[in-house]
RNA sequence: GCCCGGAUGGUGGAAUAGGUAGACACGCAGGACUUAAAAUCCUGUGACCAUUGCGGUCGUGCGGGUUCAAUUCCCGCUCCGGGUACCA
């Protein structure tokens, strides 16, 4: 009986779902394993071959760690809130819920087909209510909560609340802006304007609610405020950095331009430093945890504070070199810098104002673009050093960004490159503090060397001098050191329809929250995706009845950003239908961190530094017991396409001589597409076998001349000369064969090839090129998982895909190499049944050396499968049953093992053979076999025998032998004797059952 | 520019502790079976030289080094991929 994987494969689809066989409870008895895979956004397009390399590594995975005992936890869900549905949904006006359903589904049967051990009871989604429930619990828990920097955890507001009640703000020490005060409506408060931040337990007394939330406000993890965003005109909504790539859109790569804003914030930057310190218990691909250390952007120095001269405000800059302060010659503001309207001097007004509104006109785009243009305007104002008091001039220019820092520097030109460049460009002076060192046109900013004309400094190394600059800095209370990190506080307000509602509505302009019984608040119903006509988004166009709660004067019109719902999902999976808390405690605690995440490395600075941030928050505040989400992480490559190319036959003009001017010749243009095989263009291309190709072409439109020339031209065509080039194209990969192009096929793939003229090649074959590139439905060269598994079945798939090379490399698709992998599953089918066809395993001992294979393929398989090496396990299968094959074994004992050893790659050949084998439980539970070494144990090795580190010859030796009988018993040989040219030996070196080296 | 990865036959890749480079596949070539094709099976397949046989030389991006021995370790480059980019 042949290996009938269709019939196989359903047949055990429809038996685990029936008996439910990978459904998992918590089990106390058994040591837990979370397996993740990164959630998917369901999209249209479905999935192609290149999407499933993930979700087969981690089934592996799960699949042998079942075996091994562990009670492992492999669930699916679906990130299902997203830009494309609500895209569609603006198009067509069907609602996006429709549109996320129908992808789902279709997601869902192809991920069936492929036959992975999902619990899928366990299936979350997003977008459901029940599940965006707890997102916007979440966020609720983060506004009633505050960073305390003493404790280093997010505490409860109630916490703080009770601080103000004992002691005011001063014994708090909080996350929070630097001069947070400052955008406070002091009007309101009893304070009046000397307010600087504190206040006493008295003043809280005193102040009435509203005016006590005008304070809070400032404090909570999640907050609103002004902010410059990144808005996009053409997806009408703000962006996260994460979320442009090259100053655009990384969706559709449109135009974002800087606006300030009034968003809802997440304080992610309160958690910066252990963001970036506990990346050190995380086994994580190096890339990506430098990825984050950079994103994080940590950098050490000061802050110094500038006074102003003519004005009682001073410019606070950061700097990471503090040493280098005696090189200041002058200070640049940022454009949108709130000062400058202020000191800007009569004189000078009209240049700022232009440079201003330039620099504001300008797109992030343009000033990233040209960089090497140096710009700037001079505001007349002078700054005062803090330490020499000179008189420093203020400019303001765009290479200082008003986001970083405090949106000013002090420039030192022969430190900094481009404060030098700055400098020589506006004629400002340059004071060298580098002892011994040349300035040119670099500026010096190596930390190496020693300070000179630097006043008290003069003679430091940088490491001193930054120590005691800092000292004086602090003792004359203009300046202390400081921690500057590039990471910003998330934004979290989306402009969008599509995503979770805000659990807020607003009062008199005040942000107020519905209570947690109140949740979820679902979408109201909208009658067009598109923002209002005053710009407000589509959640504005709801009536006050289409709301499911309304209160206040108004509810909150945007939605959350796709991360909200990502960012925790792998909890809910713990849990996903408990309707009284976002994962019970018990779950939580029994199913703890993810041990293996598999995903792709995209994602390093958006959903996996917001997870870690989720995380380590949901835990400060007790709802979770640990506070890092991923302990181990592999990054899947990507797979890619290999489009096929076939080779358009330009034909310019032609000319036969006599005949040329005749109007009535038919153009070029009437002719058939012409399309040569691969051999040709290449010969055209390298312009070698000119003849041979040229002969090909040129004969081939000869005929065809022939067959479209009205009778009256029919003269002597052989002297026509013809001009034309190639172009390449791409061609469907599903009508090519092998890179042979179904010509029929072709034909009929589009209308204008219908009547096409193929050149073929000496077989009479046309031969397609072939171009890696990503795959995409614009290259024709998209393979999907539903076609392969139709023509070869899941398990051929499964393996390989893993049989491919690393997961963690990118590589091409080549859906030849398939075979290789099909026909190792037959042989291996074959080998349960005899001749005749009949199912025939022997019972009783099996031979030595098919014992001998069995065992050295347990401890192989058993070892790759601990150091994740997934193709190389494909290997050892396919020499192990080579060997069983030539050593004719049919015994029971030694296949029903092989079966547990191949049951994780291809699960339902092996289930269905373990049953043939008289198992009535599912092979999924079998425990993995153990190797015994007394099987392994060789008495011969052949040993390979160097001289002077070359391979010559092999012996075979008793692996009994010490060193030295080794060494005596090569060199008895004739063979060494041969490679010894009568010389002797320098030296030998033997290494037991490795090498024999013999130096001559 | 800066940071991080990578480079092995025609192709995907293997070599886990410095110890036989190219396992396992694909592709290709030849053969068997067949009226023929498909399927299957067998043989060969890094390059070059030799070929009647034995065999020999080179070879893991390039140039050097350490070592009895280097795809593997060290130094200096080249190219490719990813991240980031006026971050003070």
């Amino acid at each position: 009986m042949n290996y009938n994987f269709r019939e196989i494969e359903a047949k055990w689809h429809k038996k685990w779902a029936e008996e439910g066989t990978y459904k998992v409870t918590e089990d106390g008895d058994k040591e837990k394993f979370y397996v993740l895979d990164m959630f998917p956004y369901p999209s249209g397009a479905g999935l192609h071959v290149g999407h499933p390399l993930g979700y087969i590594a981690s089934d592996v995975i799960a699949r042998y760690k079942t075996h091994l005992g562990y009670n492992v936890l492999h669930p699916m869900g679906y990130d299902s809130f997203g830009l494309p549905a609500e895209q569609y949904a603006i198009q067509t006006g069907q609602h996006p819920a429709i549109t996320t359903e129908e992808n789902i589904s279709r997601y869902r049967q192809q991920l069936e087909k492929l036959g992975f051990n999902y619990d899928w009871s366990r299936e979350v989604r997003t977008s459901s209510p029940e599940y965006y429930k707890w997102t916007q619990w979440i966020f609720i828990q983060l506004y009633n909560s505050w960073y305390n920097e003493k404790t280093n955890k997010a505490e409860s507001i109630d916490a703080l609340v009770k601080a103000f009640e004992t002691n005011g703000s001063y014994a708090v020490d909080a996350a929070i802006e630097k001069e947070w005060y400052k955008t406070l409506d002091l009007s309101q408060f009893a304070f009046g304007e000397y307010f600087a931040g504190e206040f006493t337990a008295t003043d809280w007394e005193v102040m009435n609610d509203e005016q006590r939330e005008l304070i809070l406000a400032h404090y909570r993890l999640a907050f609103l405020s002004d902010t410059w965003v990144n808005w996009c005109e053409e997806l009408g909504t703000v962006l996260a950095n994460d979320e442009i790539k090259d100053g655009l859109s990384e969706r559709g790569g449109h135009p974002v331009e800087q606006r300030l804003m009034k968003q809802w914030s997440l304080r992610i930057t309160a958690y910066a430093d252990r963001l970036i310190n506990d990346l050190e218990k995380l086994d994580w691909p190096d890339s990506i945890k430098e990825i984050q250390r950079n994103w994080i952007g940590k950098s050490r120095g000061a802050s110094v504070s500038f006074t102003l001269e003519n004005y009682n405000d001073k410019i606070e800059v950061f700097t990471t070199r503090p040493d280098t302060i005696f090189g200041v010659t002058f200070m640049v503001l940022a454009p949108e810098h709130p000062l400058v309207a202020k000191i800007t001097t009569a004189n000078n007004k009209d240049e700022i104002n232009a440079y201003v509104k330039q620099a504001m006109a300008r797109s992030e785009r343009d000033r990233q673009s040209d960089v090497k243009t140096v710009t700037g305007a001079f505001t007349g104002a002078y700054a005062k050093h803090p330490f020499s008091g000179d008189l420093i001039p203020v400019w303001i220019a765009d290479y200082v960004l008003a986001g970083y820092g405090t949106g000013a520097i002090m420039a030192v030109p022969s430190g900094d490159q481009r404060d030098l460049h700055f400098a020589g460009t506006f004629d400002l002076p340059v004071v060298n503090i580098f002892e011994g060192i040349e300035l040119t046109k670099e500026a010096y900013s190596e930390k190496t060397g020693k300070l000179q004309n630097s006043g008290f400094l003069s003679g430091m190394t940088v490491e001193k001098a930054t120590e005691e600059v800092i000292r004086e800095l602090e003792a004359k209370g203009i300046g202390y050191g400081k921690t500057n990190y590039r990471l910003r506080d998330a934004i979290f307000s989306r402009q969008r329809y599509w995503g979770e509602p805000f659990p807020v509505y607003y009062e008199n302009g005040k942000p107020k929250l519905l209570s947690e019984s109140e949740l979820p608040l679902t979408l109201p119903k909208v009658d067009k995706y598109l923002p209002t006509e005053s710009g407000e988004p589509p959640l504005a166009r709801a009536r006050r009845e289409d709301w499911p709660i309304f209160k206040g004067d108004a509810m909150e019109c945007n939605t959350m950003p796709g991360w909200a719902g990502s960012s925790w999902y792998f909890l809910r999976y713990m849990d996903p239908n408990n309707k009284n808390a976002l994962v019970a405690p018990e779950k939580v605690d029994y199913w703890g961190a993810v041990d293996l995440y598999m995903g792709g490395a995209e994602h390093a600075t958006g959903h996996l530094l917001y997870s870690r941030f989720w995380t380590k928050f949901l835990s400060d505040r007790g709802v979770i017991p640990f506070d890092e989400p991923f302990k181990k992480m592999v990054n899947q490559g990507m797979i890619l396409g290999r489009s096929s190319i076939v080779y358009r036959l330009e034909l310019n003009s032609y000319m036969i001589p006599g005949l040329d001017d005749d109007p009535n010749l038919p153009s070029p243009k009437s002719f058939p597409e012409i399309f040569v095989t691969r051999e040709i263009y290449l010969d055209w291309e390298k312009d070698q076998k000119v003849n041979e190709f040229k002969y090909n072409v040129e004969h081939r439109l000869g005929t065809l001349l022939h067959e479209l020339l009205p009778e009256e031209f029919q003269m002597d065509l052989s002297n026509t000369f013809w001009e034309y080039t190639f172009s390449a194209l791409h061609v469907d990969v599903s009508i090519v064969h092998n890179d042979e192009l179904d010509i029929p096929a072709f034909r009929k793939w589009r209308i204008d090839y219908e009547d096409a003229v193929f050149i073929l090649n000496e077989n009479e074959k046309y031969k397609c090129g072939h171009e890696i590139e990503k795959m995409s439905k614009r290259w024709f060269n998209v393979v999907t998982p539903d076609s392969l598994c139709e023509e070869y079945g899941a398990d051929t798939l499964r393996m390989y895909e893993m049989f491919l090379g690393p997961v963690e490399q990118s590589k091409p698709w080549d859906t030849q190499g398939i075979s290789g992998v099909h026909n190792f599953l037959r042989k291996f089918w074959r080998l349960f049944y005899n001749e005749k066809g009949e199912f025939d395993v022997s019972e009783g001992q099996a031979s030595k050396a098919a014992m001998k294979t069995l065992h050295k393929t347990i401890k192989k398989i058993t070892e790759d499968l601990e150091r994740l090496s997934w193709n190389t396990v494909v290997s050892a299968c396919m020499i192990a049953v080579n060997e069983l094959i030539t050593e004719k074994c049919n015994n029971k004992k030694v296949l029903e093992t092989m079966l547990i050893l191949v049951s994780p790659y291809a699960p339902h050949f092996a289930e269905e053979l373990w049953e043939k084998l008289g198992n009535s439980t599912s092979i999924s539970k079998a425990p993995w076999p153990k190797y015994d070494e007394a099987w392994l144990k060789d008495s011969e090795f052949d040993y390979p025998v160097s001289f002077n580190g070359k391979m010559r010859f092999k012996l075979s030796l008793s692996t009994e032998l010490s060193k030295e009988e080794v060494e005596k018993a090569v060199l008895e040989t004739e063979d060494a004797a041969k490679y010894l040219e009568g010389k002797s030996p320098k030296k030998v070196i033997v290494v037991p059952k490795r090498i024999v080296n013999i130096v001559v």
